[in-house]
DNA sequence: CTTGGAAAGTTGTAGATACAACTATTGTAG
DNA sequence: CTACAATAGTTGTATCTACAACTTTCCAAG
């Protein structure tokens, strides 16, 4: 008398551990892309969201797109050294203000290109269908976490 | 006279920053879970494969967990350095084989608990369905990508 | 005004990740 | 046998990631 086989099905296997072995497969894909344009895809990504989300405060940022902001800090300086992003004072003394520059501007739409072909690349490898469930997936997943990344757009992501 | 619905609804926003993003998010909440124990999520990953799999070569462990050999050369460094794992000689000159020790064998158990426990956490904060949907997307997304990492199963992982 | 806590940001430390370039070994075509 | 390609692995370089500890600045209670 087994019961009911809808019941009782917990998942198999580490979520960690699948979500960064697919992580580092579909980053190596967006990064050979990128590759002709010299930024990483986790740079393109910062000069996508500062255009999008404006001057803002560091910590902003870093809330915005999920990492610490030790972490930012690192990633902000190979941006500001290649004058893609400036940093002005903000309204306290204690905080600033990251800011695109023209620079940043012609880099990333050269850059975007780039990115649009990775993503219908990966679109058509996995179709569309599984790509909008994989999108849905993780947004949900992030809003249950507590962790809303700010969701930028085709355009401008 | 517009199209109906159904067609063309392509996907927005970048899946690799989406997939980073709530790798992140995740990465912290096992990392958390496994501070206690003094390992990285990652590095009981490592551990777990290197038991499933057996002794075996570095680049047969790394394609079995998506990594380049490079970085397994570098992930592979503390677990050597803590006794965890053993790189004894393979049969030819050029290979090796990772294997684990006993006081991996026995710090891995204790992980374990340790990721369960996370394990369950976000089965618990996820819901259980949306976590095997999203391993089922994972999965299926790594094979069209060409990239099946091997499975390790819940007990195991 | 002073004092203690909160907020913003950086630095130390350590690990994760990958590409390019390199050494060493093996296999194979001629 | 030899020359060249393929395989296994490491190292240089650069970036990504985060926690802990720290400095500076701000705010609010007294």
């Amino acid at each position: 008398m087994k019961a009911a086989t809808a019941t009782r099905i917990e998942p198999q296997g580490c979520t960690n551990f699948k979500l960064r072995s697919l992580g580092r497969v579909v980053s190596r894909h967006y990064d050979g892309a990128l590759t002709e344009c010299g930024l990483k895809t986790s740079q393109y990504s910062l000069l996508s969201h500062v255009i999008k989300l404006g001057p803002l405060r560091p910590i902003d940022l870093a809330r915005a797109m999920n990492v610490e902001a030790s972490t930012l800090t690192r990633n902000l300086k190979p941006l500001l050294v290649a004058g893609y992003l400036t940093q002005c004072e903000g309204v306290d003394a204690r905080s600033r203000l990251i800011t695109i520059t023209d620079a940043g501007r012609v880099k990333r739409v050269e850059a975007q290109r780039l990115w649009r072909s990775a993503q219908l690349d990966l679109n058509r490898i996995l179709g569309a269908d599984r790509v909008l469930a994989l999108h849905q997936l993780v947004d949900d997943s992030l809003e249950l976490l507590g962790a809303d990344a700010v969701a930028v757009a085709a355009q401008e992501s």
